[in-house]
RNA sequence: GGCGGCGUAGCCAAGUGGCUAAGGCGGGGGACUGCAAAUCCCUUAUUCCCCGGUUCGAAUCCGGGCGCCGCCUCCA
């Protein structure tokens, strides 16, 4: 199945083709550590995660790039807020990131540079683009690119140099000779990060470290570079003219936006003040939810997040994760041999669900309707059960079409989609998750539980139903609901 | 203003030239239940922002409107 892929330089789908099969080398811009993420990162770090999983899943050996930007005037401005030296701002929202992503299922790319440790390399690049006349120095210690020296600018961002002239701002003071030429190394005022340099004690601009680390950890010719829209220009643009400046090849063959996340039709920005951190969405919902959320709309469109869409979502998560875990439920049933002979029918949903699924992310990465398809299999999945609750026991031909179809989910939505990690045997919960869904109060006493649920049992086996609901109605107040089934009341936390 | 993208049911969202317009949430009805919850079944767009055009045939292609968003400044 061959995959295809919007590549925004050409602004076309095209048929994804690795340069040198079966490796794929893919670069995707980080965050910069001066606060917590929040879910406009959290999308892109999602679906860039997943998108790298499906291309494992295709037995591409990936190498994934994905840096962190730890100096620069935001980490700077927080240091000086709480003075504290910059590094220790970027170390603490470094262990923060890696909190917040290991809980949603973000697993570390292959090689995460940070700028700090890339000082020669960048260096070096700003001193090549001098060299080859493509960048100057200023007297006052900047140094800048030539955006006109570049006949291609504008080729991924689709403008050209003179509409951007127009909308050109020239900040006070500044030393550019031209107003879109961008700095590729700042001389640090004082008390600033400063490194030496052949133009004297500066910092690195913020378009360099990402051509830097490329070059350094995947070559100069990558096959598919990503980042967020609101990336495309300057700083995408900013990485072509510099990458291709220097080796006159393709720097990236394609390159991948996702969307933005908006919130009342406004894009999610630290500068809007209208964002959520993933910390936040923790305390309230299982991290599994935000991901199927954003994997429950097409990676280039733009995600509306909203606390309803939330709660939807995790209506939609309870689904298959119950799916899931009945599994558990049904072994538990007395199990007999089947006189009926044959393929149980749930093995056919199985197959048309996978091949819907994998045509569906080989079509432009299509997660909301690869998701659509697995649903269809949940809806059987449940049939099965039912009719099985229903006897009280279960042939050992449908336990196994169950278990296959069991599988058939950790396939798809565990290993190429992420979720459901800590519900599917033998796989660990994930601590941070663990720690979030436990209640505020952190008083939770299960046997507590098992007791009252137990004398509820008795209520209703004596038919003293107000007793009954009472119980249940009273648990529920607590974030504890109540199941009666065939064989018993199942209880369980509601996880908001 | 320029560039890029979008407009499909109450809501989210597939479908991009031709079978009955996916899937989910919500709503209505039913089965199950002591009552619930969960689950299952049925139902919920004669129609795809508007107006023209191409075609035997368009939500899908073309032209023109209208509306929304993003980028053009740091931003995933």
């Amino acid at each position: 199945m061959t995959l295809k892929l919007f590549n925004t330089l050409t602004g076309k789908l095209e048929e994804f083709v690795p340069q040198n099969p079966p490796y794929v080398k893919i670069y995707t811009c980080g965050v910069t550590v001066y606060d917590d993420s929040h879910v406009g990162h959290g999308r892109s770090l999602i679906v860039f995660d997943t998108f790298r999983r499906y291309l494992e899943h295709l037995g591409y050996k990936v190498k994934f790039v994905r840096n962190f930007t730890d100096v620069d005037d935001k980490i700077i401005n927080r240091a000086n807020k709480e003075c504290k030296h910059f590094m220790e701002i970027a170390d603490r929202y470094i262990a923060r990131y890696y909190e917040d992503t290991e809980a949603i299922g973000v697993k570390p790319a292959d090689v995460e540079p940070r700028v700090t440790d890339h000082i020669p390399e960048i260096i070096e690049i700003v001193q090549k683009l001098i060299d080859k006349g493509y960048a100057y120095a200023t007297p006052e210690g900047n140094v800048y690119f030539s955006v006109e020296r570049f006949k291609d600018y504008g080729k991924l961002s689709k403008r050209s140099i003179d509409e951007l002239k127009a909308g050109a701002r020239v900040e006070p003071g500044e030393d550019k000779k031209n107003p879109l030429d961008f700095a590729l190394w700042k001389r640090s005022k004082a008390g600033e990060p400063a490194w030496e340099s052949p133009w004297g004690e500066g910092r690195p601009g913020w378009h360099t470290e990402c051509v830097a680390f490329v070059f350094k950890h995947l070559g100069e010719s990558i096959d598919i570079h990503g980042g967020g829209l609101d990336l495309i220009f300057p700083h995408h643009e900013n990485e072509i003219a510099q990458a291709e400046a220097l080796t006159g090849k393709p720097f990236a063959r394609y390159w991948m936006h996702n969307g933005l996340v908006i919130v009342n039709g406004q894009k999610m920005s630290k500068s809007l003040g209208n964002f959520v951190t993933l910390r936040e969405i923790y305390t309230k919902y299982h991290p599994d939810v935000l991901r199927l959320l954003v994997l429950s709309v097409h990676y280039r469109s733009p995600l509306d997040f909203s606390w309803e869409k939330m709660e939807n979502t995790k209506k939609v998560y309870e689904r298959i994760r119950q799916a899931v875990e009945d599994f558990e439920t049904l072994k538990g049933l007395q199990i007999y041999e089947d006189t009926e002979g044959g393929l149980h029918p749930l093995y056919n949903t199985i197959k048309e669900t996978e091949e819907k699924f994998f045509k569906a992310l080989s079509e432009d990465f299509k997660t909301q309707e690869a998701l659509a398809a697995v649903m269809e299999l949940v809806t059987e999945m449940n049939k099965v059960r039912n009719e099985a609750f229903k006897q009280k026991k279960v042939s050992k031909r449908t336990l196994e079409a169950y278990e296959s179809a069991v599988n058939s989910i950790k396939n798809t939505l565990r290993n190429i989609f992420g979720l459901l990690e800590d519900v599917l045997p033998r796989c660990p919960v994930k601590e941070v998750v663990k720690k979030e869904l436990e209640p505020a109060s952190g008083v939770f006493d299960e046997e507590l539980v098992n007791l009252l649920v137990e004398v509820r049992q008795l209520a209703r086996q004596k038919k003293v139903f107000d007793i009954a609901d009472l119980i249940r109605d009273r648990l529920k107040e607590k974030g504890i609901v109540l199941e009666d089934t065939p064989f018993g009341t199942k209880w369980k936390k509601m996880s908001s």
